[in-house]
DNA sequence: ATAATTAATGAAAACGTTTACACAAGAGGC
DNA sequence: GCCTCTTGTGTAAACGTTTTCATTAATTAT
């Protein structure tokens, strides 16, 4: 007994109609008559029919497929905007096909090869970087894609994104009001762009203290806990003019931090204050609590996808990038990580 | 300026062969002269024709994609096993489509309705449950479907799992080896295959000891943080005869029963002692370092990838289940959050 | 009554591939 | 010089849809 799938032919031939008119009977019900109607409706059921997706993506020449390429699945800094994305595209019917691009542009080059190839219709970047074949899009053409997460300087294509300098700014001036003047940055990788804007956030908030800021204080991380416990040992090792303070880009770098400050007996915040970035979900659960910025994810990626669709319904129009970057607010949660400077 | 994508056709005009020519040099070069061969990657190069993947699927009647249902992605626990299928299914030339079903039928079922649509080839569940669609597949036709994480009782599709009991009786034994004997358990749903099996390893270990089961001390959590905040609180309420010793389904949970014993002024390991499950990466640097076990992720994923790989090549084969279900390895990580009972 | 409109349907083209089949030309064996 | 093989290529059918266009029947307007 083999397995034959029933196409709309076999619809059509069980209902005694044409394949046009089961067609229309699915997607345009209103144009064709209640009585034929009804034979489709059983026909269908009678052969237990389901459209060939395929098919009529060729036909309609759509995928109903968006790209979504990240840096690293694994990080759960990611997958909640993926959430507030996935749910924007399959009420809109599209899915989200997730392009884990482990950060090495070869594989950035291969997933974004999708768009040419049909194999999808728009794509959503959070991975920072333009992939190559994306790079040299003929001029005036603008190509169905929306940054998120980190703005791509000298590309105007619709972004949304946070103001990181803004968001450092706070985060640091928090630690100014709290009394502390040897405040430790521990940044992200030099490549991206969010670790010069948050420097720069970091570096004002400094200056509008009347504060230089100490090349030697700040550290490169790569968002890890073990680059944070990695910095942290750096800094700390010297006790007689080690920070009090540290602001450090990512969750993860502030944990590691707070296990490298145990590790030598400090006490947080009683000797170290650690402010983190993101807030993620166990920030609120660590120990201490971590006094964190927070990212609005859900939000970051219902944004970007709502852009994304919008772009797609004009079909030929200008996507007017009105208020291009769209900005997402960020929030500073204080909780028990800081405290006030030790004497 | 119009932007028209290049076809096959464009190719082979420009190349002076005919569209089957093209396709030959493509797919099966050593059928085609080497002078052709040449003309025709002149004139790929020339039009920057890339092939129409959907086009392609849809002559050769499939689609590329494995279609991966997951409860919860932003469930790091599942992120690793991902990582594992992603790049066995991205070395054989497919892609993974992720199914977040949010542990709702509905969408399970809906995903699992791609598989007749042929917008996915394969499905692999990490859900635990058969989607409605599946389960009443005709008999003798074997669905090109794997399971992992979760074995789903009375079903012999291929399937991939650790061995549940026999890792919570280790983790119970290890407990009971310390001289624990009210030790508590916060399990995972009612719902859960999972909890099933880890209760009966804790049952059984507790009675190897000689020790009775009590009820009171099991309490059902959902893996989350919070739910084992609200545990521990009710079960350490008592202060007379609570429990020195946590075993937990989950790492979040084992991670809340901490926080909540510290609210309460309680030393871990020195006045409780807990035990997590799955070895999530923050483990190792939570405060104290979690005692857990470890579940291999990674292979999780590598093993159902393959299995499913094997399935699908073995065009009409018996997909023969020789050893079903795979079992991968766990084991028991010992860290700081345990030690001996108190006096 | 007849012309003009509307409603419902079918035939066939199209989407961009792959591949079965047919065919032509050249090579080799007798 | 004829038959057979091999090699390379083209023609056309198929994959399962949607949609344009034409056709018929039924309705309305004159």
């Amino acid at each position: 007994m083999i397995e034959k799938i029933a196409t709309i032919e076999d619809v059509a031939e069980h209902a005694g109609v044409s394949i046009a008119t089961v067609s229309r009977a699915l997607h345009k019900p209103h144009v064709v008559s209640e009585s034929t109607r009804e034979k489709v409706q059983t026909a269908i059921a009678a052969t237990g029919y389901t459209a060939n997706v395929m098919a009529r993506n060729l036909r309609l020449n759509r995928s109903g497929m968006i790209l979504l390429l990240v840096p690293d699945i694994g990080n759960p800094f990611f997958s909640e905007i993926l959430s507030g994305i996935e749910q924007g595209a399959s009420k809109a019917g599209y899915n989200v096909l997730i392009g884990d691009t482990q950060n090495e542009p070869e594989r950035e080059a291969t997933y974004a090869a999708y768009l040419r190839s049909n194999q999808a219709d728009a794509m959503i970047l959070l991975n920072g970087r333009l992939p190559a074949p994306l790079a040299n899009t003929p001029r005036g053409i603008i190509p169905p894609v929306v940054i998120a997460c980190e703005r791509i300087p000298g590309c105007n294509l619709p972004t949304v994104i946070i103001d990181n300098e803004k968001a450092a700014f706070s985060a640091t001036k928090h630690l100014l009001d709290l009394g502390h003047s040897r405040i430790a940055h521990i940044a992200g990788p030099a490549s991206n762009i969010l670790t010069t804007d948050r420097v720069a956030g970091y570096r004002r908030a400094l200056a509008e203290s009347g504060i230089e800021a100490n090349p030697s204080l700040i550290y490169r991380g790569d968002f890890s806990i073990e680059s944070g416990i990695s910095a942290a040992r750096a800094l700390l090792k010297d006790s007689k003019n080690r920070p009090t303070a540290f602001f450090c880009s990512s969750d993860g770098m502030a944990i590691g931090v707070i296990v490298a400050a145990k590790e030598l007996g400090l006490r947080v915040p009683h000797d170290v204050s650690v402010v983190g970035f993101d807030d993620i979900h166990l920030a609120a659960n660590y120990d201490p609590p971590l006094t964190t910025v927070r990212q609005p994810r859900r939000r970051l990626g219902e944004q970007a996808i709502s852009l994304l669709l919008a772009r797609l319904d004009k079909t030929g129009a200008i996507p007017g990038p009105a208020e291009n970057p769209v900005i997402v607010p960020t929030e500073l949660i204080i909780r028990q990580s800081t405290g006030p400077c030790p004497a």
